[in-house]
DNA sequence: AAATAAATATATCGACCGTTCTATTTTGAC
DNA sequence: GTCAAAATAGAACGGTCGATATATTTATTT
């Protein structure tokens, strides 16, 4: 059934924009039907979990298409530092080009339901790990131990978060585009120790982002 | 009149400790005056501006109890190296105690009513700015310049505010612990370099945090 | 075209939301 | 003790919340 496909969607699509905006407990049905036009009674039948699962099924979609745009920019920058710059200028754009009322899409809604529906929050976890994990994944590519990879990687990722949080509340995309500037000199001095490396013998200490 | 001062204050800490937990939107005037034990008709001759008011009062409690807190850790440590391990400790043992409850008292409302109530978001901003200027006073006197401290200043609180963010979604204090292993050595490495300079001549281009 | 399932419409539910209102009690000043 | 202001008590407001139930319409299959 076609229909109803378009139904959901536009339905998921339109939760994500919201939750993305004003957060799970602002955002209420009414809304989300109003605006995307969606028939009201289709809303426990495509999403039987009601309420949960469509945020569920809106912050998924949300976290896939970030990752997929994460992916494509690190696959075309020459080095982590390009891509760390890369990103936060996109970052730095868009949430000015929003008027700060955009930022990650699942931020808001990661602290404010983390304690009230694991169900979220386990999606919301999963979706961060991801970007983790892809952000990891270059970094060992250019010499550095899994570990220290998985470290640096979060490390990233929380600089992000937060830069792009102090961006929306004081209006002022600088933080995003100072931290991509910090951030990327990290990963240049990262990468010049351990370039010439190879084949590491055993195993290094936390030898990465050494300064 | 004592009475009526107590019982502002039972109000208002109840607040700040359920916008930390739940954020804005989730938590109902019912709850806190339940939980407080205050007489419910008592909130609006407290705070006649109502929730937001009432928020707006706790959130500038908890900024300033947290700014006292990080003034005496930074007083009391021999070097901002030394200052951001002891806070990111601090917060990572808090965050587990609380298991994963309890983050920054700010950052789940700056979130959430940055794009709706002007006052909060005013509010949430002048307190980050508050801590950012503490960091960054104490960098400079290890001779940094004013506009880099300045940005280091916010590239550690957005770190820090990132890793809260992640720990409480993953349920895991790692980050936490992490970003502060990493920014004490970016504070080191900062310091190592512009510690034996004096009076800086002229102006330096962003030498800071250079690895 | 008939039968079956998918999808939508609508009305309504009880619960809770923030807010307002009018008593009533408590407190401080005289 | 008297009086006015401060503070509390508690009901009640209209509105919205997420969720449910029952019809009705639309699409797919045979």
């Amino acid at each position: 059934m076609r229909k109803g496909e378009a139904t959901r969607a536009r339905l998921v699509a339109k939760t994500a924009e919201l939750l993305q905006r004003q957060g799970f407990h602002a955002t209420g049905l009414a809304q989300i039907v109003a605006e995307s036009g969606s028939p009201r009674g289709s809303v426990y039948f495509h999403f039987p979990g009601g309420k949960e699962e469509l945020a569920c099924a809106a912050l998924s979609d949300a976290g896939k298409l970030w990752r997929e745009r994460l992916e494509a920019v690190i696959g075309a920058a020459p080095h982590p530092s390009a891509a760390v710059r890369a990103v936060c200028s996109v970052l730095a754009s868009a949430m000015e080009a929003s008027e700060f009322r955009e930022g990650c899409p699942l931020a808001t809604v990661a602290l404010e339901a983390a304690s009230s529906s694991e169900r979220v929050r386990a999606t919301i976890a999963s979706h961060y790990a991801g970007w983790e994990s892809l952000i990891a994944a270059r970094v060992v590519s250019l010499g550095m131990a899994k570990r220290d990879a998985a470290r640096l990687a979060t490390f990233t990722l929380a600089t992000l978060e937060g830069a792009l949080m102090l961006a929306k509340v004081k209006r002022d995309a600088t933080p995003i585009r100072d931290a991509g500037e910090q951030l990327a000199r990290l990963a240049e001095a990262a990468g010049a120790f351990s370039k010439p490396r190879r084949a590491p013998p055993k195993r290094r200490e936390r030898s990465a982002a050494r300064a």
